[in-house]
DNA sequence: TCACTAATGTACGAACTAGTACGTTAGTAA
DNA sequence: TTACTAACGTACTAGTTCGTACATTAGTGA
């Protein structure tokens, strides 16, 4: 998260539209993360940042837009990391687990991100919807998925039978739960799928699954 | 002024405490799995309702407790559901998939479920806390899970390194995320992995996974 | 320096929302 | 029948909450 420092000016306002702009966006973020859309209050967002409210009306226009504008930032951010990815060098089983691991970890690193993904969700993804710049973007780690499953079905190493979508869902969908699901799994079941001793338990299990799952001789049935 | 009018019931309202509680709880559910927990409305699950606000709060104490109520009786059916499951006739290969199976159907055929899951989750699962019935009742899917792992572990067929709650949360997980990140998922790469015509490829895909992992030879590494 | 505009602050209101005070009626036990 | 109580309805309120009308100031180009 971008974090705006500034040596206080004494006690004149200070004009800075793009500093002003991202605490905002800073702190709208962990308020919807917290508390949902509904949930979340435009007073609150206004009283945590050093301006006021009628500036979150000036900038976004409304709460529905703040909304927008958090997940349009926080989407950026996992795409920024996918971007990063560097993979292409290690052979595809190799390539597949630093994937899955570099998954894991983003997951883990942002929850709040998590958090905002699953209230989308309840809103039926309306706001991704409402959204030019959202829409537009694809993923970056589609394409390296893409490449690496490639190569590893041309080499004969993996199966034939598996799409990059299906594969990112895969991957998603154990990193993403862990993560989105930890409150009630806990409580039902009494593990702390989040709990720091667990990490590598849990990374090496996720590699371990996907790599089995491409490898896999599926002859029977 | 007599009214001849007819079917039996003329105006009068009926009594009939399991019947109204019934039906505030069915109103209930659907609206909180629709707008969240801050976004639903009192006043809305009571208009659509043929009683009044005044007796949601007559029998549940208020909103809070209603959607307590809510979440236990959601979470009563899936216990239903698991204490139904009949695999121990089975060879391991074939319980863990039709275990895997089950547990999809379920989620696919209770989408509801799974946002007020999801809710509770953004809730940090305080009202699953707050729930004594919640907190007892375990899980009969885990005890299941235990003695067919057992039982492959024993036979040499499943690797031995896996464990019960780990399995189940592997199985969740997938099933989990298909319907819930569905929207999101489908507005940023174009798939409806709830799509009909696909419903078959993903049940197979988990099957195969799941089987895959707990068949693998982890020998590397 | 002067005018102009982007950026900011203050105060307020209309609509909503959870919850309740108070009254009424249907069923039932004696 | 009568008395009693669980079940129900109406009308209201106190407190929120999103949004805006209006006023002000800092910076900037002429």
């Amino acid at each position: 998260m971008t974090s705006v420092e500034e040596p206080a000016r004494p006690n004149g306002r200070i004009r800075d539209a793009a500093r002003t702009k991202a605490e905002i966006l800073d702190v709208a973020t962990k308020e919807f993360a917290r508390s949902g859309f509904a949930g979340a209050r435009v007073d609150e967002i206004a009283a945590r940042t050093r301006t006021t409210k009628r500036m979150i009306y000036y900038y976004f226009g409304g709460k529905e837009q703040l909304f927008t504008a958090v997940l349009e930032r926080a989407y950026s951010v996992i795409r920024q990391a996918e971007q990063e990815l560097d993979v292409e060098h290690l052979d595809p089983v190799a390539a597949i687990r630093r994937l899955a691991e570099v998954t894991f970890d983003h997951h883990e690193r942002h929850p709040d991100f998590i958090r905002l993904v699953s209230i989308e969700n309840i809103h039926e993804a309306e706001h991704i919807a409402a959204s030019e710049k959202l829409g537009r973007i694809g993923s970056p780690a589609l394409d390296v998925i893409r490449r690496i499953l490639e190569s590893g079905q041309r080499s004969g190493l993996f199966t034939a039978d598996v799409d990059a979508v299906d594969l990112h869902a895969m991957i998603s969908s154990f990193c993403f739960f862990r993560v989105s699901n930890r409150h009630t799994f806990g409580a039902l079941f009494g593990r702390d799928l989040v709990a720091p001793d667990l990490r590598e338990h849990y990374r090496k299990m996720l590699g371990d699954m996907v790599i089995a799952y491409l490898t896999a001789d599926r002859a029977t049935d």
